[in-house]
DNA sequence: CCCGAATTTGAGAATTATTTTCAATTTCTA
DNA sequence: TAGAAATTGAAAATAATTCTCAAATTCGGG
């Protein structure tokens, strides 16, 4: 099946790429894609294949429904893994050499072979330490 | 508000340390708990406590909809990190020491304070990489 | 440049998951 | 055992996601 390049994929990809790393819903993303002239199940439709090919990711969302899904930068973002600060919801891509230490630690000692692209590791950057000391 | 011990509580308490480590939907749950006269409504309202107060985790659930739930056996589980295979969904407890070294790791360099419940490594087990080398 | 096959879109309907409501029931303390 | 407080569950309400299919769009070849 061949692939059509089309307005509504271009409009969609320019507004993840303006708006990378940051969290959003299905539902808002529509709403707000929908300003631009793209409809909800094509938004639907286009996040889920992305989601396939990886450059998006869906995580669970901290209470109530729905997920929350993060547009990564394509570039090399597969190679490495990422911190969610649970404070702001930014997100802080790791090195590579450090992700390759945890991958060879976890291979090496229980040989599991990690996923980068699926795992998320989740906590409190600096400053939502200091803030909510709570 | 003081807290009830109820029928309800204990069916639901004892259903889940009987499967341990598994992972369930809530409407899966849910239909399991009817034959045992567990309401719908009661097992996402005890869930969802249960979620609250770090016995049950939330995940999101690889396509499709709905979320995963994990009971993980009260004990220590908040004190060290968890590995899900992507192939078997079983979920392996990382030893105390190691999750405790990949916390100082990311402390020292990245200033990043890993929660350890919240966070949930995905990969492959050893069998789950030799079956399928897809 | 235009045609036609293949792909993609979107409006709305259909599903499904989750939450809410509230009267009836149960728990527990005195 | 009475009564206040908490809990339950059936059904309704809400919300998220998927489906349907006719109309529109894309793109390669003539």
């Amino acid at each position: 099946m061949k692939e059509y390049r089309t307005e509504q994929k271009t409009e969609l990809l320019s507004y993840l790429s303006a708006h990378a790393d940051r969290a959003f819903t299905l539902s808002e993303l529509a709403k707000e894609m929908e300003k631009h002239g793209v409809g909800k199940s094509t938004v639907y439709r286009l996040v889920a294949g992305l989601c396939e090919s990886g450059s998006v990711r869906r995580y669970a969302r901290e209470g109530g429904r729905g997920y929350t899904y993060r547009y990564l930068q394509g570039h090399t973002c597969s190679e490495h893994l990422h911190l969610e600060c649970l404070g702001c919801g930014r997100v802080i891509h790791l090195g590579r050499e450090q992700s390759a230490l945890f991958e060879r630690t976890l291979r090496e000692s229980n040989e599991f072979a990690l996923d980068d692209c699926r795992t998320l590791l989740y906590g409190r950057c600096r400053a939502c330490q200091k803030g909510e000391k709570a």
